[in-house]
DNA sequence: CCGAATTTGCAAATGACTTGCATTTAACAA
DNA sequence: TTGTTAAATGCAAGTCATTTGCAAATTCGG
C-alpha cells in the first residue's frame, strides 16, 4: 500500500474559503473568480470550491435566476454547522438571508409518512427585495 | 398593425402536454423527448415545453442529481393549480410527489419580516427511497 | 536537495439549453 | 379552394457553466 499525503489548504483553497467567508452570502464560481486576489485559472476555482465542500468547510445548492441562468452558489459553513435558505433577488441579484433551515419538523414527517431517507433539502424563494419595490 | 394570430395549440405542443400529463412526476426534457410519439427535434421539445410553461399548463424547477446532473424538471399543472414539491432519489431517480406546498405560512412571515415579494419557491427533497434502502 | 504525489494552468471536451435561418405548416381572408 | 403570411419546426451552430486530460509547477517527506 502506498501511503497517501494529506490533501492539503493550499493558499488559493485558502483565499477561495476566504472570499467565501467575507462575502457572508452565496456566490457563485464566477464571482468568488471575480474577489480573490492571488491570480487564478476559473478550472482551479472550480476545483477548490469541490475541495472545501468536500471537507466541510462550504456547501452549495444550484439556483436558477432568470438573469444569470443556472449557477450553483457556495456559502462558508457556519461554526455551528447550520444551513440556512436564502431569498434571491431577480431584480438587484443580492441574496438575503431566511435563517435556519425550519425544515426538520416537515422532513421527519416525509420521512416517517414515506419510508425515506432524506440527504438534503434545497429550499430557495426569489423574487422582489424591498429596496426594489420602492 | 398587423393581426396577431393566435399562438396554436400544435400537435407537438399537445404531445408534449400529454407525455407531461400521462406521467405524473417531473420529466426532464430529455424524458419528454423520448416518451413522445411523434417524430420531434430536442429543439423544439424545449420550445414546447417553454410554451406549455408560459401558458400555464405546465410549470418547471431545477433539480441538480449528481447522476443526472443539473436538469430543468416540467410537470403539468393540476386542475386545482397547485403546486407540489418532489422528493428525488439519489439511487433510482423515481419522484416521490410531497404533496401540496405548505410552505405558505412561512412565505408569507418572511415576506412581512423582510418587506419582500415572493415570487417563486423552490423546494424539493433528495434521499434515498423506502423501495432503494431494501 | 531528491523523488513522489498533489496542485495548478491551459485548452479541449461536455452537456443542457438556445438561437439563426431556411423550410414547412397552418390560419384566414378573398 | 387558394393565395398570403405568420407561426412552428428542423437542423446546425452557438452559448455557458462546469469538467477533464495532460504537462508544468509546487509541495511533502526524507
Ligand atoms: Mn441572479
Ligand atoms: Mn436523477
Ligand atoms: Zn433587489
Ligand atoms: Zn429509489
Amino acid at each position: 500500500m502506498t501511503t497517501r499525503k494529506t490533501p492539503n489548504m493550499t493558499k488559493i483553497r485558502q483565499a477561495t474559503l476566504d472570499v467565501i467567508t467575507v462575502a457572508g452570502h452565496p456566490l457563485s464560481a464566477n464571482e468568488v473568480l471575480a474577489r480573490i486576489l492571488l491570480p487564478c485559472n476559473p478550472a482551479t476555482i472550480y476545483r477548490s470550491l469541490h475541495y472545501l465542500e468536500g471537507k466541510g468547510y462550504a456547501h452549495s445548492f444550484v439556483l436558477h435566476c432568470a438573469e444569470h441562468g443556472t449557477e450553483r452558489y457556495y456559502m462558508a459553513t457556519t461554526p455551528e454547522n447550520h444551513h440556512h435558505h436564502w431569498f434571491h433577488c431577480e431584480q438587484c441579484h443580492r441574496f438575503i438571508d431566511l435563517g435556519d433551515c425550519s425544515l426538520a419538523p416537515l422532513i421527519q414527517e416525509y420521512q416517517e409518512k414515506l419510508g425515506i431517507q432524506v440527504t438534503r433539502d434545497t429550499l430557495y424563494l426569489t423574487g422582489i427585495c424591498a429596496t426594489c419595490q420602492n
